[in-house]
DNA sequence: GTAGCAATAT
DNA sequence: GATATTGCTA
């Protein structure tokens, strides 16, 4: 949800704001084949407001909100997108990450840490709350960005996606980053509202290019800067996925209108479904027979569940009764949706991915016991992140 | 203008 | 090798 509108509730009260969410409800319901979840997640948040109100009153703050500012975030409203850079330059997290030895200025160090604080363990009430705030975005900006402000951002760029609101954040040219960094960087990182951070960015950009040789300045200019799609921007797409019958039935411009993201293109979302559908069929496709008699049981991911196809299948089989599946996966990471004919499965190198991809998250929450088996994750685990919108249905 | 695929860049 | 962007075609 956008910011203003957290700032609304503010302004309104609770009870207002819990009535202003059923009179959307009201609307909502008109449609209830088409905004399947959002009725859901608004009755969730009403539900949670109300529990707020009756129960911890004086403390209305991010700690309610945060359980559920994922379910009313995610879908309500237009979303400012936010790329996340994954170059080098970009982020401390990367140095999180990887653990690289490449020492960036102390300056990174020192945000870093204080990001790292507020993230790691939220004991920080203050940090907290302004760490919901962050998380709610779907474009992962770098988080870096304040320090970040002054580095190059093409203003090439800034036009392009001129739109209000809807400043990117491309990525820095020279990445040393792995794709996997956005894996990481999507979960709920703590980052700048695209605007403020692209606006202040563009001063020093071309300055600080002019040094290098304009050849290069060039192909920047000509080409649109690696931009990634973050955990949350994923989900949506998903979701969006979801309600327009799959992959297969789904067109870009759809996917992009129900995904409702702010400078979001067609084209952008057109190579995202290219790649999803790259990724979801090849397992099927190639190896239908060998994936049914391997000895390995192909898992599919739901949430950070995996499951055996059977269960995972029945549960999507309905694409608009409001009985949404709840597939939620680490960005770069292809869920499929289960209104594919096909239920898809995962081989074993896809499945690898998958699981290291989770391994890699466990890693950030130091909880390694992924190692190996296949198995479901208890949800105690990794109950905080990412699980927050599946809490609502059960398989 | 849009969608899909392939080539190309990162 | 994975992923995002761009170009081409229908």
């Amino acid at each position: 949800m956008s910011s203003t509108l957290t700032m609304q509730r503010f302004k309104m009260g609770f009870s207002d704001y819990i009535q202003a969410l059923e009179q959307e409800r009201l609307k909502i319901q008109v449609f209830p084949k088409e905004l399947p979840l959002s009725l859901e997640l608004v009755t969730q948040a009403i539900e949670t407001c109300r529990q707020q109100l009756s129960g911890t009153t004086t403390e209305y703050n991010l700690n309610g909100q945060s359980e559920c500012s994922e379910q009313t975030t995610s879908t309500e409203g237009p979303v400012l997108e936010e790329f996340i850079p994954i170059k080098k330059r970009a982020s401390p997290y990367c140095e999180q990450v990887y653990d690289d030895d490449d020492e960036e200025e102390d300056e990174h160090h020192s945000h870093h840490k204080q990001q790292k604080i507020s993230m790691d363990d939220n004991k920080n009430s203050d940090k907290k709350k302004s760490d919901w705030l962050r998380s709610v975005q779907l474009w992962n900006s770098d988080p870096s960005s304040e320090e970040d402000a002054t580095r190059k951002v093409s203003v090439l760029e800034l036009k392009r996606n001129g739109s209000v609101g809807g400043a990117f954040h491309p990525f820095q040219k020279d990445d040393r980053v792995n794709n996997k960094t956005c894996e990481f960087l999507s979960k709920g990182q703590p980052s700048l509202t695209g605007v403020a951070a692209a606006s202040s960015n563009v001063a020093t950009t071309v300055t600080s290019n002019n040094a290098g040789n304009t050849k290069r300045e060039d192909k920047e200019e000509k080409r649109k800067q690696r931009r990634c799609w973050s955990q949350e921007l994923h989900k949506r797409f998903l979701q969006a996925l979801q309600q327009l019958g799959g992959a297969d039935s789904a067109t870009p411009k759809q996917i992009r209108e129900l995904m409702n993201v702010d400078g979001l293109t067609n084209d952008e979302v057109k190579s995202h479904l290219q790649k999803y559908r790259l990724h979801t069929r090849r397992p099927s496709s190639t190896n239908n027979e060998s994936a049914k008699s391997q000895t390995a049981t192909p898992f599919v991911l739901v949430g950070n569940i995996f499951v055996q196809p059977t269960e995972y299948g029945g549960v999507g089989s309905s694409t608009t009764s409001g009985e949404m599946t709840k597939v939620v996966a680490p960005s770069g990471i292809y869920a499929p949706v289960a209104t594919h004919p096909p239920v898809t499965t995962i081989k074993k190198l896809e499945f690898k991915k998958f699981e290291n991809s989770i391994s890699e998250e466990r890693g950030n929450n130091n909880n390694n016991n992924s190692e190996g088996a296949v198995h479901s994750n208890s949800p105690a685990s990794s109950s905080s992140t990412h699980t927050t919108t599946n809490n609502s249905r059960g398989f």
